[in-house]
DNA sequence: TGTTATTTTTGACTTATGTCAAAATCTACT
DNA sequence: AGTAGATTTTGACATAAGTCAAAAATAACA
């Protein structure tokens, strides 16, 4: 188990280089968990006070808009989930957070990073550094994405996620692409 | 002209505690300047080298799509701005920036903010902080922003950009939320 | 391996929004 | 104030994508 957190350190110093005093915090700090498909690590209306590393496993944000499970991203491993605008804000969330297969996670609450970043200025870079990527790949991501065909969108997402079909169904896919699921049938042909 | 660079500094003072030297050092390396109408602060192929306080005027952030010009969005005063995606990753920029009428803006660079960034805890914390704002507003507005209908998205900018129509004209509003000009002087109504 | 459940595809029809073009309104400058 | 330019609105029509429903394909499981 206490390997999970290590990859987890890997990650962090791809970002920042990391003392051995901040590596002991976040081992200290880190929960490590291995969860069943399905398991739900945020939901709306609560605080999302979690910022998880994804070692193994897919999960899936999503939203329900006029009563419609509404995807809103999915993640593969090896990345940092969270629900953003919640957990920056720490203000109750819209989204919901789920695990869509057998999925490791190591996570600290807002409130340690806080503490984290107080201390160790080069965790505090982390921070900065792993925000503004999310940041530059959003703001790439959607330029221009709503002039796009149904076809195009999906073509934008597979260079975005290649192995989005291995992870996500149809229907899962479509809703984050703002199309439907039908639509999304017959563009991909 | 000084008087610039200290609105600057308060605005940097809601975010972080500073030390006197990093406001002497950010005093120091400001650049103050007033610029008419129409000025292009970035441009498309350019990498973005400048983070702009944008303290009193109009920005617009646009690019060319299949020969359109598309807004990518409008700055009221007070705001930070960049080419958020080229700015981050010091690539070049698909995006223009220009002012839309008569503006203020006060701006360091990438490479002189990763040197504050360093001698500076509280300058990191600043751009940490402020680079988690952005996401956040972006994370909250977009969601199911696809789903909703010409007249709804109008709304949205609205709640977003109360003013919005006093800095911008109807096309750049449209292109911005992703309709034509004409459905969304339909819509408005 | 057969049966049920889930996911994806196909078909028919509807609709919101795009496009092109012209008219109307607003703005700015001599 | 009057003219030219820019911006916004209106009209007519085309179309991509939505919706509802059923069929086909795939996966799950006894």
């Amino acid at each position: 188990m206490e390997k999970l957190v290590i990859e987890f350190i890997k990650h962090i110093r791809q970002y920042s280089t990391l003392s051995n005093e901040a590596e002991n915090a976040i081992v200290a700090l880190a929960r490590n968990e291995t969860l069943a498909k399905g398991t739900i690590l945020s939901k709306e209306g609560k605080t999302c006070k979690h910022l998880y590393f994804l070692k193994s496993g897919t999960v899936r944000t999503y939203f329900y808009q006029d009563g419609k499970d509404i995807t809103h991203w999915i993640y593969p491993k090896n990345n940092m989930v969270t629900s953003w605008h919640s957990y920056l804000s720490q203000t109750p969330s819209k989204d919901y957070i789920e695990t869509t297969e057998i999925s490791e996670v190591i996570s600290l609450t807002y409130t340690q990073w806080q503490e984290l970043y107080t201390t160790f200025p080069e965790l505090e870079r982390f921070g900065r550094l792993l925000i503004e990527e999310q940041m530059a790949l959003i703001d790439d991501f959607y330029k221009g994405y709503y002039f796009l065909s149904a076809k195009e969108k999906y073509q934008l997402l597979i260079k975005a996620i290649p192995n989005i079909t291995q992870i996500a169904n149809l229907g899962h896919i479509a809703s984050m692409l703002g199309i439907s699921q039908e639509t999304l049938s017959r563009a991909r042909k």
